[in-house]
DNA sequence: CTTGGAATGTCAACAAGGCTGACGTAACTT
DNA sequence: AAGTTACGTCAGCCTTGTTGACATTCCAAG
């Protein structure tokens, strides 16, 4: 991964301090990355949650119910209220699988794959303004910190999907 | 949206494909990051809520409840009602201010010092690794681009705050 | 074929922790 | 004396997480 490997250089930025102001840093760019979609979805009647299903429904369409599970780490009972909202209201559609009829397979609708747009547009205005400003470099190590931060299960499907 | 016009050198670190990619990895990196004090917390009685409270009244002893408030970005009866339960139980102590006697400025008590330092060491330990195996050009990198996403009126106060 | 177990999905009820609105009290400021 | 500020509290709502119980579907073993 790098090119330490400790020896005598300097490792000033392991320090108790460094590491807290890395934590609040953590903290408070979380709440913007989430601010500007949380900012559409509020005032429709739908939040967060609905947010990453459609995010992950748009990544992967056709992707099942349990297999939505395991991504976003929540109940399935918790993820079905969700969904269930998302059909009602024609953004979301369910296909009963081919191969295995108890699986449904979940696609975006135009109406759903338009929220969805409008939300990831917002958030990765945000997103492309800081790479903009940070440059290459700095990105490439943003993204290893990142990765380094993931529980070791998470980032080995992190890192297995699309590859570079 | 397309690989991006524009100048010669190479912006494909913007592809909508790779921001999507930055995107993902905020979303599971601060789900590994908040993990470890969540389990703590879990079966206390207290909640990530109580987390931050303890980590700011650390990080600035004395501060006061306002003060507390812009931080966390919470309404006054939101975060009350965190700060009764921590007073309570004897985490927080509150002192009626010298110069103003309408402020309440907050210390943590030895048990509430206790406490915080179990959450921040799971939380440091984890992000340690993190920097240690990224090393300190990557790590310079990820600040950069978080303070990036920051609202700019909250990346102001965390740029102010004790220098390097 | 049938029956039992394993996946998968649904319904009901509850808890944490956000929110708004209204109101109260003490203390400072003008 | 009047207005503003800092804080606390009551009441009630919403989102999104949780468990527990149950239904459906598929597959494999008898």
């Amino acid at each position: 991964m790098a090119e330490n490997s400790s020896g005598g250089e300097s490792l000033l930025f392991l320090t108790d301090e460094n590491l807290r102001k890395g934590i609040e840093a953590m903290f408070f760019a979380y709440r913007g990355f989430t601010s500007d979609p949380d900012r559409i979805l509020d005032g429709l009647d739908y939040g967060r949650a609905h947010h990453r299903a459609l995010h992950f429904i748009h990544r992967s369409p056709g992707t099942t119910v349990g297999n939505l599970l395991d991504i976003l780490g929540v109940t399935k009972q918790s993820l079905n209220r969700v969904l269930r909202s998302l059909f009602d209201d024609g953004l979301v559609e369910a296909k009963v699988g081919k191969k295995d009829r108890r699986e449904r397979h979940l696609y975006l609708t135009e109406k759903g794959a338009a929220l969805e747009r409008s939300l990831s547009d917002a958030q990765r205005a945000r997103m492309r303004a800081a790479y903009r400003a940070a440059g290459p470099v700095a990105v490439a190590g943003f993204r290893t910190v990142l990765e380094a931060m993931m529980d070791s299960e998470q980032r080995r499907q992190f890192l297995k999907e699309t590859s570079p």
